[in-house]
DNA sequence: AAAGAATATTCCTGTCAAGGAATATTCAAG
DNA sequence: CTTGAATATTCCTTGACAGGAATATTCTTT
């Protein structure tokens, strides 16, 4: 049911969850760049540079654009939609009351009677 | 500056970015659980379970009560609201007009003249 | 065609994290 | 205080993944 909802956010997230490609991310939000610039801004070598973009490619999360020798990264928009209306479900928990834990207990006692 | 907030995104991002926490989290939204009831559940061990819920506790993810034998855990609302208003810095990409590529390659080409 | 810039790929190595199995801890009840 | 349930922890092994260094590819320019 909301499985591949799941699954698409469990592969974005493993992506993110990497200290560089993180920064690539927040560092194109701002908008496109080449790997050269990304690399450069970064203080990332080339080639560690170019793995990290393919990663973010394979899951979806950038898109390149060849342009003459260089290619040109940006962020798709997919991913961080999916993110969100998935980080929308936890309303109920974001906006906790402080009486979910209450109310487990005394259902516990109940089930306890039994 | 917004080097805190991402540090807290990436330590969260890689603790859900494993399946079975991924699985225990969207569980627990529904309300807290005993570890023998995520087990359960979800078809994990125990021992599994509880070095999950460790992790997803180390992260702030989760928390604990102690009630005799059992363990509550909980999802804590922090984590959440911290994602969410990290994904909210993406609106821009999110709602993409398909414009930014042609404004960096014009851009491209005026940086090319020097 | 040759040279050089920009990028991608490969191979190697070390580190880290997850699962399995066994064991330790903590608590309740008799 | 012994037993048993619920949970945590330890040790071990294995696989995934990131970085380094070198090399391959692709395109431009001359």
């Amino acid at each position: 049911m909301s499985g591949k909802i799941s699954d698409v956010n469990i592969t974005t997230l493993s992506a993110l969850s990497e200290a560089n490609r993180m920064n690539i991310v927040e560092l194109l939000r701002q908008g496109p760049l080449t790997v050269g610039e990304i690399a450069d801004n970064l203080g990332l070598k080339q080639p560690q540079t170019s793995k990290h973009l393919k990663v973010l490619s394979d899951n979806g999360i950038v898109e390149v654009q060849a342009e003459a020798n260089r290619r040109i990264y940006k962020l798709r928009p997919e991913p961080f939609q999916a993110l969100d209306s998935w980080i929308q479900t936890f309303q109920c928990v974001m906006q906790e009351r402080f009486d979910n834990l209450d109310a487990y207990l005394k259902d516990l006692q109940k089930k306890e009677k039994l």
